[in-house]
DNA sequence: GGGGCCAATGTAAGCGCTTACATTGGCCCT
DNA sequence: AGGGCCAATGTAAGCGCTTACATTGGCCCC
């Protein structure tokens, strides 16, 4: 291991080529004759020679990074998208920067511009209910970026995901199909978070398109923990008469209520139906009362890559 | 917005001062007077101005990120652990780069050069199982690095986590003290693992202490799926006499094997016990006949960006 | 055989910032 | 009043790479 690290002109004279060749060989081989390549190789190898990121950012002005700004890493709805947001960026060479907000939406400005200053040269955003503030800065400084778990029409901005609503509509249809009249919903928290609200809108959209003494009895809002989901059911579940269905706005909630359901004696599904979104993929492997919509995640990811590499 | 992008110079004309003032300004705001800060601040918003990455990488050799490895992030072990990780990052000012690797070590070697290449000074790998090039590679950069996700300490290496083997061992040992006799073990893949070997040894070591007729039925490996753990399950399940319980090396197998117990219409946890490690925090959720262990990760994550900070 | 062409390589000018060192001028002390 | 000191600011030398442009020389063709 020598004293100070190698640069590309260490390279260029143990190799006996100029400086600009080695950059030619490293950024475009093809325009470099093969003997020569080989040489060059040769010289990177004994020296241990490792491209300076910094020097390769100011001259050629290309990161080769993007961000993603997220809520957070711990649900799974926003791991597994940015999972596959990943490899499709990885396939093409790009590597990813990630901060989270805890959808906090002042936090999320605040990311934004960190990896903005940190040389993101794409940004991957979560839904498309925001201050207008931050896509003002993004679009300023000429960054493309998509929005993922969201599907808005009424846009120009790119966006990528599902149409919550209509989940939600489709959902709630089923659980009228099933004979339900009397429903309650638990709501993840809708303020700054559209996919929330979309799903509320959604079910309630579904019942009173229904009819037929179709109610929606209540609406508890809860933080994204199963300890919330289970507080929030005995609220939901207290309304006389009794829901005979629960839908969640997630699947935390959902097993969240489901404790607090067995807890209080409820026999599932035959006191109380539950339903919930299958954004975890593990839903399955809960008790089988538990009705679920299953949500394209990684499909995701990778059309927000690809709409970002475009 | 003007045809290009503002730079130090633009600032420093605009606000009569010499650019290394700015710099100052930007970089250690105490070493300016007061006055000259106000005029600065004003000079950088009108021109809307953003140091430019690169320049100030090569400058100050510094990039402010730090790189994460990681099989992947759909599975909430890993992503939970990263997201703490960000978080005290974020805390002090440091961008978070995030590779995936899929469980396969050479592409591990692969992802720690791609971030390196990127600036990253310091890395967080999972594990403490990898041909030793990939550690060679780390050290021969200088960069620091802390393994995450387990714990040695037959090492000179910075390691955060648990201790997977005692953990199993601890948790096996409960089963034992449930009267269980006939145990089967369904494992992750064990190669390229160590936390899957570990809570595998773990097992083993604590029904070959207890004898007093305490046997090991059968161990299979299978793949992080729900599926691979419901395949698992009918083999395992299949010698005569039958395990009374399972021991399942995480979280996702578990579920995979109660659903198939399930199918084949086995009560839980009346003809099967099923055990599991609650790596994802929702087991809870499921059947109650599932025996946990927790897994502190958060704090995990923590104390690895702790480490690596300093 | 000479001119033209093209692939391969060299030359050198930045890219925009940080920072060691130099300079300035106000204030206090004797 | 002169000297010394220190806070505030300026000067300018890189940091290591990319790339437009210049140069070279081999080969082909008429």
């Amino acid at each position: 291991m020598s004293t100070a690290k190698a640069t590309l002109k260490d390279v260029a004279e143990r190799a006996g080529v100029s400086s600009a060749t080695i950059s030619r060989a490293l950024n475009d081989p093809d325009k470099v004759a093969a003997d020569t390549r080989a040489k060059i190789n040769a010289a990177i190898l004994e020296l241990g020679y490792t491209p300076n990121f910094g020097a390769r950012v100011l001259a050629s002005n290309r990161t080769g990074t993007v961000g993603a700004v997220i809520p957070t890493l711990s649900n799974a709805i926003f791991a597994s998208g940015v999972q596959a947001f990943q490899e499709v960026l990885d396939e093409n060479g790009i590597t990813l920067l990630i901060a989270t907000t805890d959808f906090d939406p002042e936090k999320e400005l605040y990311q934004v511009r960190q990896l903005l200053a940190h040389g993101a040269a794409g940004l991957l955003l979560v839904g498309a209910d925001r201050p207008w503030t931050t896509l003002d800065f993004i679009e300023k400084h000429g960054v493309p970026h998509v929005l993922g778990w969201c599907a808005h029409a009424d846009s120009d901005q790119t966006c990528v995901g599902f149409d919550n609503a209509a989940a939600a509509y489709d959902a709630t249809q089923r659980v009228l199909m099933q004979g339900h009249r009397r429903i309650a919903m638990i709501s993840g928290e809708c303020a700054s978070n559209d996919r929330a609200q979309g799903r509320l809108d959604g079910v309630r959209r579904a019942i009173s398109d229904h009819g037929r003494g179709a109610a929606l009895l209540s609406v508890t809002e809860a933080k994204y923990l199963l300890q919330m989901g289970a507080e929030a059911f005995v609220t939901a579940y207290s309304t006389r008469p009794h829901p005979t269905a629960i839908i969640c706005g997630n699947d935390v909630l959902a097993a969240g209520a489901m404790i607090q359901a067995r807890e209080m004696g409820l026999d599932i599904p035959g006191d109380i139906s539950i339903v919930g979104f299958d954004d975890i993929g593990l839903s399955r492997a809960v008790h089988p009362g538990l009705t679920t919509f299953r949500v394209p995640l990684s499909e995701m990811g990778r059309q927000a890559a690809e709409q970002l590499l475009a």
